[in-house]
DNA sequence: GACAGATAGATGAATGTGCATCTAGTTGTC
DNA sequence: GACAACTAGATGCACATTCATCTATCTGTC
């Protein structure tokens, strides 16, 4: 059945916000001559995971396809960004770890990311509750909460 | 200077939900045998204006590069989705008009696409209100409306 | 009205992305 | 323990996207 236009405005507004500030925080690391925003968001998650993640694991918290992920895998241990290591658990599979240079390289990027996260969305401060808007975000980026 | 938490969870929550949505919409769209979304979005704009739209003007609605959108209208003047009409007040445009097809491919895509944005906002409904969260993600959308 | 800059749109080359498919290893079931 | 079904990850291919330029036209200023 078709969704309301309050639906909708919803819809558009994610589509179209994220295409903006995207393309500007993206535009930006590129001037700085820092990589991607995608890069950006597996250096972090390998950043906080101590024990490093399998490939399958952190494509679940980036919500990158297969295909992508494993070659953006590639470029970033070429760059020594970060490190493969053979599964003891699993010989299929591989765990990551980040590099020290990884961790440096993310520390650099935030810098220029983060100013633009804050200037961006304290836009919206004044009006509107961030812990709401937050929390609506959230439930929609949950796979797992669709129903079947 | 860094963002707070909840600042950047509405960023991240952006990113999630926009990746997720638009994934299983695109994915659905090309099981029907029917073209991505960005296709839809310029068939949309141009359905509404009723006197066709210069190509930098939609290209402001949809927010695409502006190559990238010279290069889908070919595609879809080629399949004679919309048609092309040089400006009459500017010898350097052209105004892009859709055509019956396209209005009716638009029609069978929105038969695709519209219940999958009810099926999906409405898993919120409950719990926020939707006019609140299109209204924060609509000022975040807007260009114009940012600091210099 | 001539010229400098701005704007509309197209395009070559490099890169990214997605789907389909492949291989290798794993888990269950009998 | 053998075999079928499943999962992790890689890769060929086609196509989409981006950046950097380019051309043509337009606008303002003197």
């Amino acid at each position: 059945m078709d969704p309301t236009k309050e639906q909708t405005n919803v819809w558009i507004g994610i589509s179209l916000a994220q295409r903006e500030l995207h393309r500007a925080i993206d535009r930006a690391l590129r001037e700085a001559n820092l990589p991607s925003l995608k890069w950006y968001d597996v250096l972090w998650e390998l950043d906080r995971a101590t024990d490093g993640l399998r490939p399958f694991e952190l494509k679940s918290l980036v919500l990158f396809e297969q295909s992508n992920l494993s070659r953006v895998v590639q470029r970033m241990v070429k760059e020594r960004l970060i490190g493969e290591h053979p599964s003891r658990k699993d010989g299929r599979g591989k765990v990551l770890m980040i590099t020290d240079s990884g961790r440096e390289l993310r520390r650099r990027m935030w810098k220029v990311y983060g100013p633009l996260i804050r200037q961006n969305i304290e836009r919206i401060e004044d009006s509107f509750d961030l812990r709401v808007v937050a929390g609506a975000l959230s439930v929609l980026a949950d796979r797992k909460s669709r129903k079947p």
